[in-house]
DNA sequence: TTGACATATTCCTATATGGGAATGTATGTT
DNA sequence: AACATACATTCCCATATAGGAATATGTCAA
């Protein structure tokens, strides 16, 4: 079997740097299709397959206007990925670090501390 | 050209559900290969490959313990995730939706106050 | 209608899987 | 030494790209 499809999840979607970048240039509002080309320094057919894969995992809504297609950004569809990623903050972050320090000699004095008698 | 390596960074590592298993899995603390196998419910070389491509974006590390070998998450890999998922934040989050009511209205206000002379 | 402009889709190709099966490599045991 | 245990690697294959080139579709202008 080969990868799971870049359609299947956000997770794979966003795996690839030019759609982050398509993603982030469409943070700054909507934005038609030749702006991203331009943005981007990639040719058309490229741009408009990641939008074609963004649009499919939600990333993205498309609006009509005129001869053009003005899409924007959906962040709702990268909470997973935030979620997730989310619970392990505690590895980098020194504010969780300096919090199991804490917790740790709650748990020391507790022990030391008469909790039990026997 | 296909798709980036899964071993180019940690957003292509991770895109993988198997190995957001494993990570999930580690979070718990250090584990050997065969703990794994059976949490997942996966063929032992399948686990072993999947730990390869997370050592690679050094999402895990290992330890030689008799003839195990235990591996233990390194979040760290992570952060870059993390760093760019957050600034979509605002797209979900009630909180932020908030903020920018805040700020649009300081903003009105300022603009109706007498903010120039001239 | 004819033509220009903005996008989307299709065709083709090199490449990177991810799973299954088989095998290689240490290390511990008897 | 012979064997079992714990992992890692290799081989094979079906599949999903991502980019380039060419083409199709839709809209507005003359």
């Amino acid at each position: 079997m080969a990868r799971a499809a870049t359609t299947a999840d956000a997770f794979n979607a966003v795996a690839e740097p030019r759609r982050r970048q398509i993603l982030d240039a469409l943070a700054g509002g909507e934005r038609p299709v030749n702006d991203l080309v331009r943005l981007l320094g990639v040719a058309q057919p490229q741009v408009s397959k990641h939008l074609r894969v963004l649009r499919e995992v939600g990333a993205v809504d498309v609006r009509d206007e005129g001869r053009q297609r003005l899409y924007r950004l959906n962040g709702h569809a990268l909470k997973p990925i935030h979620d997730w990623v989310k619970s392990y903050e505690r590895s980098w972050s020194e504010r969780f670090e300096a919090l199991d320090v804490v917790l740790e000699e709650l748990k020391q004095s507790d022990e030391g501390d008469g909790g039990g008698d026997e």
